[in-house]
DNA sequence: TTGATTTACGCAAACGATTGCGGTAAATTT
DNA sequence: AAATTTACCGCAATCGTTTGCGTAAATCAA
């Protein structure tokens, strides 16, 4: 079947291309009886409006562009579902494509979207891109960027975070009121700056608010090492009663020891994580999590790129808490 | 700063739109020296064909759509993970939208895709979408719907889903291998055709092959419920040596049981699971499950699209074991 | 030298929608 | 009855590409 198209209910009306175009989006000039008629037959018609004429008319897609490290990832999912609804509330759709932290397909992905026109960009960067010049071309192209979660360091950019800092200092707030002697704080992959912020602000805050508590830090790179090295510990003179994981994959690796060695918890052992609440959940009894909303931050991203789509550029760094 | 177009690089170079055109695309017709200072300035200009004209002028969009009840959740996940690699490397971009399991939503959404010409549509009903005549309308538009997961029954449909039957069976031989005794088996929703499936040939099995082992059938709606269910029957006189849990849902409610309750596993009951393996990953020890890859079936999907795409529709059901 | 081929390129019409600028009847005002 | 306004509508250019067809110039065969 041929695709009804403004020609052809102009042609069937006997009427021109631009009346019907008129008719159609409800423009004063036009009569109510023909604005009647056209809409009658344009319902009977099953008339669609082809995107990629009005795209290529106006220069607007209509489509936001989103660059996740992988999908499959509760974080991402939940930070997805966020900017998805309010994309479909403000008519726009989503274009999502995956870099598996990997900064070729990254390139790809944003060649990808600046072929689509895509109205904007919500990214996250690969793990170890540091070359940032494919953003500056987007930005060049006049389409906007809006980095989260994995964002870069420099101001220029717009850029949506966790208060990574303010959740390290929560977990650390909990444990100390918990009364922990002894605290294993597991972090993830030290090159990531998310990793350093929130070992620096635990580390700091612990220094300073319990002194006396005995701390040892380590970075792991996935659930395995963190297993590994809770075992490692564990198996030391001085035990500890507290363990803080920096992440879901980090706490699923500790909680594998701990049903391994069949430790109690909270009895026997505090554990405290941040994540977003799923995978504590899986648990019994659930393990306590500082809370780290992918939702919200998607929300909050979504702000960002209508000011930006709107008012020209907003420079800022904004933090969910 | 203003897109380079066909028409800029004509005019810098003093040739015509379409020489350019054919130039780039490194037409016979276009001598060598030409099609060297084309792509040099190109290059240099940093062109990007503009998707929306070429889509107009081909009426051929490269790319695909994909509705899935939920990004969310680890079988859409690694389906759609799969769907992005081939659509990579056939050249195509997807498009994701959530239906939410809402009938309305999955209008919505196909109606972006038709408006945006899609190449064809990978869907997933929602749990109660029963007409499906939207569905109907994209193939009048000759757009290629492949059905993935929950699929329509109706034989004139492209679909793909899982070896519910298979993955049953394998669960139940399963079972009656460890020499089980009394099971509990825990299904999803009865009012989903993958419940129905999976529960009859599970039943089938076991009473054709060990009439013997007595099992308790229960379908539950959530994590929660399963939970319930599984500490109820756990409470009677007849205790049960292993429960089959139907999806990862379920198994998560009963491992909270288990968990609650202290029970070791295996040695004091025996878990096993459909599942594509995260879940099961999460405890120790690992839960048997049979596999379910959604990944496998992304592929699958996607050959079948391309099927239809090339050669008119190919009408069948297809399955991964 | 002449007619037949090749080579290398340009013209112009699409694709489907938007929109500024007129235009022409009818309605209203003088 | 002439002048002016109003209400409706059409013309045509435009967005950036693709592509069938036409054609000069260059090459070749005779």
């Amino acid at each position: 079947m041929t695709n009804t198209t403004l020609k052809l209910l102009a042609q069937q009306l006997q009427l021109s291309i631009s009346t019907v175009s008129r008719a159609l989006k409800d423009h004063p000039d036009i009569s109510t009886a023909t604005k009647e008629k056209v809409h009658a037959l344009a319902n009977s018609l099953d008339y669609e409006p082809n995107a990629y004429a009005i795209q290529l008319r106006t220069q607007s897609s209509k489509i936001f562009g989103v660059i996740v490290p992988a999908i499959a990832n509760l974080f991402y999912d939940s930070f997805i579902a966020a900017i998805e609804e309010e994309s479909r509330k403000n008519g726009y759709a989503l274009m999502i494509l995956q870099s598996s932290n990997n900064t070729e397909n990254e390139l790809n992905n944003l060649k990808i979207f600046r072929q689509n026109r895509v109205s904007g960009v919500f990214a996250c960067l690969s793990a170890h891109t540091h070359n940032l010049e494919v953003y500056e071309k987007m930005s060049d192209r006049d389409i906007p960027v809006v980095f989260f979660d994995i964002v870069p360091k420099d101001n220029k950019y717009t850029k949506v975070r966790m208060a990574d800092e303010r959740c390290a200092i929560i977990a650390a707030e909990n444990i100390i009121q918990r009364g922990a002697k002894r605290v294993l704080a597991l972090f993830g992959d030290p090159g990531l700056s998310i990793s350093q912020k929130r070992k620096q602000a635990f580390q700091q805050f612990m220094e300073k608010y319990a002194p006396k508590t005995h701390c040892t830090y380590e970075h792991t790179n996935s659930s395995l090492e963190a297993e590994t090295a809770f075992k490692k510990h564990l198996s030391k003179m001085q035990k500890f009663d507290t363990v803080f994981a920096m992440t879901d994959e980090i706490l699923i690796g500790v909680m594998k020891a701990i049903q391994a060695l069949n430790i109690k918890v909270p009895k026997e052992m505090g554990v405290i994580s941040i994540s977003n609440g799923f995978i504590p959940s899986l648990y019994h009894p659930n393990i306590s999590y500082v809370e780290t909303s992918g939702y919200e931050l998607g929300k909050l991203a979504f702000v960002q790129m209508l000011a930006n789509l709107k008012g020209g550029k907003t420079l800022s760094e904004l933090t969910v808490d």
